[in-house]
Order: structure tokens, then C-alpha cells, then sequence
DNA sequence: ACAAAATGTAAAGTTTATTTGTCATATTGG
DNA sequence: CCAATATGACAAATAAACTTTACATTTTGT
């Protein structure tokens, strides 16, 4: 699982802990999603989705082990 | 959290058993993700992304409480 | 109507996401 | 340069996803 979050939260201009608030969870949560450590439930896909005004599927994306 | 999997099994006339084969995850992972008792991790919501031909956006929604 | 296939459901167990707390390192602004 | 802010990282604990097994009910085909 890719990710381009960190990519989103530069064009927003947000810190990992606004993200975090502003989605709900925790700023560590957000450190480890955009390191690549798992993979999130889709319902904080889907928020990340709305906030950032893109599909899930133009942030995430499938890898080979998937 | 919506979704419309079950919709989406029926357009391409699958039971839960083939599209859990297909998507390498357990029947009762299909059929309790169908009765909505959970929310599934992002492979998985991409992965039937991929199958279905649809983005995760129109197979999953948000509701209120999520 | 009968048998087979499909679906619903539930408990117990394993794995993985997420939190909380904490510390170290980098980066930025005055 | 100094202080504040932002990021990276780790460990322990909790919550939630997912599996396996097993059985009951419904649906479908003949």
C-alpha cells in the first residue's frame, strides 16, 4: 500500500497534527500512514478522501504483497 | 460506513464464496462486510475496487457516525 | 418435494490498526 | 543562536479486522 498523504498534506498546508484533528486520530497514526508502517481502515481513507477533495483511489494505491 | 458490494456482486453474478476467493479473504469476511457488522482495511476496499471496475468512492460511503 | 448450493450468524482465536506516552532529532522563525 | 514547533520512532496497551469452525436457514434447480 502506497500513499501520497504527505504529498496532499504539503498542498494544504497542514502539520501532521492538524491532519490528525482535523480527520480524528492520532498525530502518530498520520507519522506511521505516511511512513508506509499500515495500512488504515477505509473509513479514514474515505475521510482523507473528502478533506482532500480526491478518490481514494488517486491516494492510495495497491502494491505487489497487497 | 455504506457500501454496495452486494450491488456490485450481483452485477457480475458472483456468490460471496467466488468473490472471496477472488479478493483472498474469508466468506464470512464477504458476507459480514455485506451485513455492515464491519469496516474493512483499505487493501481490501481497493482490491474490490479493482474487480468491480469502480472507484472505492462508489463502492464505500460514510454515514453519520463514522 | 428433495437435494444441493448459498446465505446468515456466532464464538473463539489471531493478526493488525490505532492510541497514549515518551524521547530524540530536525526544522523554522525571531 | 535559541526557542519553539514539527517530525520520526518505539513500546505497551486497547480496539477492531479477519480467520476458522460450525451450524441453521433460505434459495435454487430438477
Amino acid at each position: 500500500m502506497k500513499n501520497n498523504i504527505k504529498v496532499q498534506r504539503a498542498i494544504f498546508n497542514l502539520t501532521q497534527q492538524d491532519l490528525a484533528e482535523k480527520i480524528g486520530v492520532s498525530r502518530q497514526t498520520i507519522n506511521a500512514l505516511e511512513a508506509g508502517k499500515y495500512v488504515p481502515s477505509t473509513v479514514l481513507a474515505l475521510k482523507l478522501s473528502r478533506l482532500f477533495g480526491k478518490n481514494v483511489n488517486e491516494i492510495f494505491d495497491l502494491e505487489e504483497g497487497d
